[in-house]
Formats: C-alpha cells, structure tokens, sequence
DNA sequence: AACCTCCTAGAACGAACGCTCTATCTAGAG
DNA sequence: CTCTAGATAGAGCGTTCGTTCTAGGAGGTT
C-alpha cells in the first residue's frame, strides 16, 4: 500500500513511518498555529493518517502528540545550529551566520515559520508542564552547542556560560520580531551586535 | 447597579466601563492562553460582562477584540518601558533596570505573564493580517522609545536605529526563555550584555 | 406620558473540538 | 492453513466553540 513517492505539494514524504509523518505534521503546524490552533483530525489529514493511528501512536492524545512535536523541533534545530556553528571556525562569523540562515528560512516561508518550539510552548505557559519542560530542554541543548563553541574559542567559563544564553536569547527574540514584523532587519541587526559581543569577550580572554 | 467596589480576588475593577473591563480581560486571558486558547465567553465572565455586550462593543467579533488587546498590551508597556527609562540617566543602567523589572513581573505571576503580545501574535502568524501588524506596531513603539534613549544618550544616529532593535530583541527573546525555564537567569545575561554593548557604543560615539 | 438610544441579557445554532469505540486489514509465526 | 499483535479506518460521543438573534432594562429628551 506504502508507495515510494514523494509527494512535492505538501511536502510529505510516505516513505517515513506512519508516527514519524505525524509527528512532523504535528511540529509544522503548531509552529504556525499554536497548540490550541492545531487540531487532531487536521495533524492526521497533513500526516496522510487517520485518526486511529494518531491515538494508536500517540494514547497521552494531544498533549504528548505536542511534547513528541517539540522535542522534534529541538533536534532540528539543535542540527541545523550545530552545523553553522561546525563550518565556521570564528564564532562571531559563525553566530551571523545563523542570523542569515534564520532569516532566510523566514523569508522563504513568507514569514511564517519562526522558531519550531515557541509557540508551542508559549500557549501552553502554565496548563502543560510537560510541554513547557520539553521547550525549557530544547533551549538548554541549544544553549550547549553554542556555549561549546564560545569556550572552544577561548572565551573564559564565567563569561561563556551567560554569553552563550544571551545568544539563544537574541536570537529567539529577533526572529520572533522579524516574523511579526516581516522584515529581516531585528535579525541582521542581532547578528551584528552579538558578533561585536562575542569578539570583545574573546579580546577579554586573551589580554587579562 | 454597577458598584464602587475593587473585586480583590479576579482583579476586576467595577468602576472601569463595560468596554474597557472586556479589553483588558482579553488582553491579561490572551497573554496567557494565547488567541486560540481564549473563549469569547470566558473573555465575558472574567471582564463580568455578558455575550450581549461583548459584541455590542466588538461586533467584529474575536479578532477586533485581539486587535484591541494587542493595543492595549502596547500601550500598557510603553507606559512601563517610559517610566524605567526616565528614571535612570544613563541609557545602559536603564536597560538593565528593565530586565530587573521584567525579571520580577514573571516571577511574581509565577512564570504566567509573559510579554502581552507575543502569545497573541504568534499564534495568529499568517492567519490575520490586523492582529499581526497591531503587533508589529508594538514593537515599533518600545523601539521608538529605546532609540530616542540611546540618541538623546550621545549615539550616533546611524548605530542607534539598529541597536534599540537589538534592546527590543533581546528583551523580547530573554523574557521568553526566562518564562519558558522558569528562571530569571537569561533576562539577567540579558541586562549586563545590553548594558555592555551600549556603552560600547557610547564610546564609539566619543572617541571618533 | 411616550419615545429613543445605549447597553445588557442569555437562549440557540451549526460547526468543530478531543477523544472513545468497534471493526477491519496486514504481516509474520506456528 | 490458523493465530495473533500491530496498525489502520472512521462513525459517533459529549462538549465547547464563535456567532447570531430577540427581548428587555436604564436614563435622558421631548
């Protein structure tokens, strides 16, 4: 029944297992509409699957559907994170780079795509807790990959550590302001800035 | 019929008119729940109004009242954002004040009232066009008022545009890490590297 | 008195919600 | 072949949603 065609309008791809098609479904729309925008029977017409196999995956119903789709969000961004950060050996290049990528997926998107985990997380603040300790996770691995890049570049620990969360920080809030106001401009502005951070902790580090 | 009496449980405030008791519950529900988590009939029984005069005051229904709250949430910050800002000279001693405040607001409402237009505009991304630019709006305004900050501070013109974006980015993107890990750690990264960075510029400004 | 405007009041509607349920299909083991 | 566990299928449950609708109350003007 399973064909090996992928279908290019919707971007699903068959040749996944059925879970993992809900998932995505599940991550790509709470992305765009919040938890409580996204329903069941909509995350299993996009995921090519009925409703039956939605709760044969996934028996916790929506709220472990939405911690299964966040911490989706995470490795993929945590991926594409580590990734810019691998191909450039100076961090303050390598964090303007993710600005750049940010931007471009959000243009490319037409400004709808913003961060995979914030509005997920966001409308679920106070009712789900374990939604919002999936997001809390998601920024912690984060903030890890670019704290490893800091301290690999010299930066001291006491420094790195918050260095590395104002990082996660800028960049969450600047691509939630350049998707509200459609405009690249917050995010190349925080690439600018967090590249002149980074270069004068590195120039700290290395005239004590 | 309507009393003289502050309700000290809700927060409601009888003496508020019917229409300004609805804004400000949609505002406070929909900073917590976002759009698609707040009813309309919630909306009416924590504003202590009844379907009737929710939609005699807004026959636009749930979208021109998020529109309003989302106004009324800019507004609300503005006032806020002005009064830190006017109460310490320095610009980078300001921001930092700011952080300190926004720290203290989260933690007091035990991590529930995040910023009070990004759950609203999120969830409402590419769905209505009103709300979004109400939200894009917002964020002009606290930009305005950073800029004229930094500008009346000695920064050059053509730094300071880019840098209160960077304010308002970092900010918005610290608030909702901090609300997310239920922690203030970021938002106090947050203060001491804007702080950081704006005197870096102040420098720059001084020293041609 | 009558009248008019503003506001309040809540019943009722169709649609959509999350979820449960039973029934059927598929694939591999014996 | 039969047996079984995993997966698929979707009708239908009770509830809530946003919205519409009609009816009534309050207060001022004529």
């Amino acid at each position: 029944m399973r064909t090996k065609h992928r279908d290019t309008a919707t971007g699903r791809d068959d040749t996944l297992g059925t879970r993992e098609r809900v998932v995505r479904a599940t991550s790509a729309l709470m992305q765009r509409q919040g938890f409580d925008g996204t329903g069941i029977k909509q995350i299993a017409q996009e995921a090519g699957a009925t409703l039956g196999s939605v709760y044969h995956f996934f028996p916790g119903g929506k709220q472990q559907l939405a911690v299964a789709a966040v911490r989706h969000g995470d490795r993929e961004f945590a991926d594409l994170l580590r990734e810019i950060l691998d191909s450039e050996p100076d961090p303050a290049a390598a964090v303007m780079a993710c600005t750049r990528s940010l931007a471009e997926g959000l243009r490319e998107s037409d400004w709808v795509d913003g961060c995979p985990v914030t509005a997920t997380a966001l409308g679920t603040a106070g009712r789900f807790p374990d939604i919002q300790q999936a997001a809390a996770e998601a920024f912690e691995h984060w903030h890890a990959l670019v704290l490893d890049k800091l301290r690999a570049a010299g930066i001291r620990d006491e420094d790195a550590d918050d260095l590395a969360w104002t990082v996660i920080n800028t960049l969450e809030g600047a691509e939630l302001t350049a998707q509200v106001s459609r405009s690249v401009k917050p995010l190349e502005a925080a690439g600018r800035h967090l590249a002149r951070l980074i270069t004068l902790y590195q120039q700290a580090a290395t005239t004590p």
